[in-house]
Parts: structure tokens; C-alpha cells; sequence
DNA sequence: CTAGGTGCAAAAGGTTTGCGGTTAA
DNA sequence: TTAACCGCAAACCTTTTGCACCTAG
């Protein structure tokens, strides 16, 4: 990671090193006070104004992306990979889904004149283990 | 809309009346504050509490949605249609863009187990005015 | 050496909440 | 009549900022 925060013009700090890391351990789309929580753990003095620091160097050297799910706290994601989200409307849980590559650009009935430059799809459902235990309780919801 | 309210056990107020009407006046995904200062001139001692219980009825009662545009504030759409959303890099309008009826379902490799609900699709880019003008001007960007 | 990064605390921006008074049904 | 709603102000949560000190290059 050293070179790719170079190539941006940030410098290598312990810091850095060490919330990636974090993002690295668990690819659960923590949010920035999850990654703090965890980074705590080896570097117990770090900040929470550092870690958004961390995060935002991250995500500039595209070693991460910011995942956003309604008005929640913003969640990160080091998996750099063409993909989608899938949010679990029950446990909360935020999933990987692979992109079939190119598929979707001409989908869509995007009126001549606007220039698309970037696709995001969001699914929201239920993630295996929620649907299996909802369709068990049969519970009624809201 | 009265019927619409009260069938969710919402009283019919003139506040919620006036929200409304200007929700359906400038189709443009107004934020809650915009919707605020709007609302104000035919009803000058709203207040914002007052507007954000308004547009949740209206979105509870399925009169209005809310769209998300990263991490800006809410903004709010009447198009009850389903339908997309195109967002403007430059200028930071939303557009709304129509969806190829069920088109999409079939389209991601959902691992299975995955109970897909909703999908939601916003597409980033240049609206037609700002695509011709940055095509015109041929600027630098970050 | 020094530009950039860190940690802290305070502020900002958007939204929600508690409360006393008001109103639709 | 009375539960729901209103307006106000204060709280809340996430993110950003200002500043003095520190450190990678």
C-alpha cells in the first residue's frame, strides 16, 4: 500500500497501515466508528478524526470505497472490485454481488444527452440467513 | 390526498395539504429545506419540524419518496412511477429516469439463498445541459 | 527541515425529539 | 372530547475543522 498512497501523494504512516488493515481483517462494510473501535485494539490512541483521515486517504488511493445505505453512517469496503450491495432489510448486513461485467450500461432508458459515468445498484431484501428465519416465524411486520 | 392520509391513520392538515402541493409544483427533488422555504410563502409559520413530519406522512402514505444522493441531505420526489434516479456531477440535479418495466430482476448473479425486495439504480454522470457545456469548455477536473 | 499527519475538542449539517399549546375528527 | 399535530428549541449523530504538536521523507 506504501506505493499506492506515494502515487496519490500521502505519506505511509502507522496509522494508515494499520486501518487498512482493519478493513482487511473483517469484510463486514464497517462503518468508520467500527473501524475506530477495531483500531483501537492495536493502536489504542488513535482518533477518530484520524481514522476518517485513514479512510478518506484510503478510498483517494482507491484501495477502498465508501459504501452508503440510506442515511446511515457511511460504511467501507476494501474490496476494489466492479461489484454491488446487498442490504439485508432485517439483520442490517451489507453483501457483496458481483457484477456481471458490462451488462448493464445500455439497460436503462437514459434519455439522449445525459453522458452516464458510473453505475451503483442496490438491492435490498433479505440476506439467506434472515429470509430462512422469516419464513420459519411467519412473523407479521410493519 | 385525504384519503390517502387517513388511510394510514393520518389526520388531512393544511400543512400537510401545503407540503404537498409544493412537492407537486417543482418536480425538481427538493431537500426538506427546500421544501421549507418554498412552503413558507403560502404558509409563512411552518417550521421545519413541521416539515419533516409532513413529508414522512406523505412518504409513509406512499404520496412521496425519499432519494439519497450520497451523503447531502434528503430530497423528496413525488413520482410515484417506478422509476430511477440520474445524477448530475456538475450542477447536482437528480433526474428521474424511467425503468424498463422488470427488466432488471434477472440481471445480477444473486447468490441464492438472497431474498431480493427492491432494487434501487442511480446512475452518475453529466445531464444534458452540463455534458454540452463541459464538452464545450473542455475543463480540468480533479 | 518541513509539509503533511496526528489527536483533541469544538463546530457544522441534517434530522429527531420533548414539550406545552392547538386542532381535526 | 381527545389523540394527533403544530411550532419551538434543544438534542442527536455523523462528519468536518482549527489548532498545537509530531514525524516521514
Amino acid at each position: 500500500m506504501n506505493e499506492r498512497l506515494a502515487a496519490r501523494g500521502f505519506r505511509f504512516t502507522s496509522q494508515r497501515e494499520h486501518v487498512y488493515k482493519v478493513l482487511l481483517q473483517e469484510r463486514d462494510h464497517p462503518t468508520a466508528e467500527q473501524v475506530f473501535l477495531r483500531a483501537k485494539k492495536g493502536l489504542p490512541d488513535i482518533s477518530m478524526a484520524t481514522v476518517y483521515n485513514c479512510l478518506d486517504a484510503l478510498v483517494k488511493c482507491r484501495l477502498a470505497r465508501e459504501v452508503n445505505v440510506d442515511r446511515t453512517a457511511m460504511r467501507y469496503c476494501p474490496n476494489m472490485q466492479d461489484h454491488f450491495h446487498f442490504y439485508c432489510d432485517t439483520c442490517g448486513g451489507v453483501f457483496d454481488i458481483e457484477c456481471l461485467a458490462g451488462a448493464h450500461a445500455g439497460e436503462f432508458a437514459i434519455p439522449k444527452g445525459f453522458a452516464a459515468r458510473r453505475y451503483e445498484i442496490s438491492i435490498h431484501g433479505d440476506c439467506p440467513k434472515c429470509s430462512t428465519k422469516s419464513s420459519r416465524a411467519k412473523r407479521n411486520d410493519s
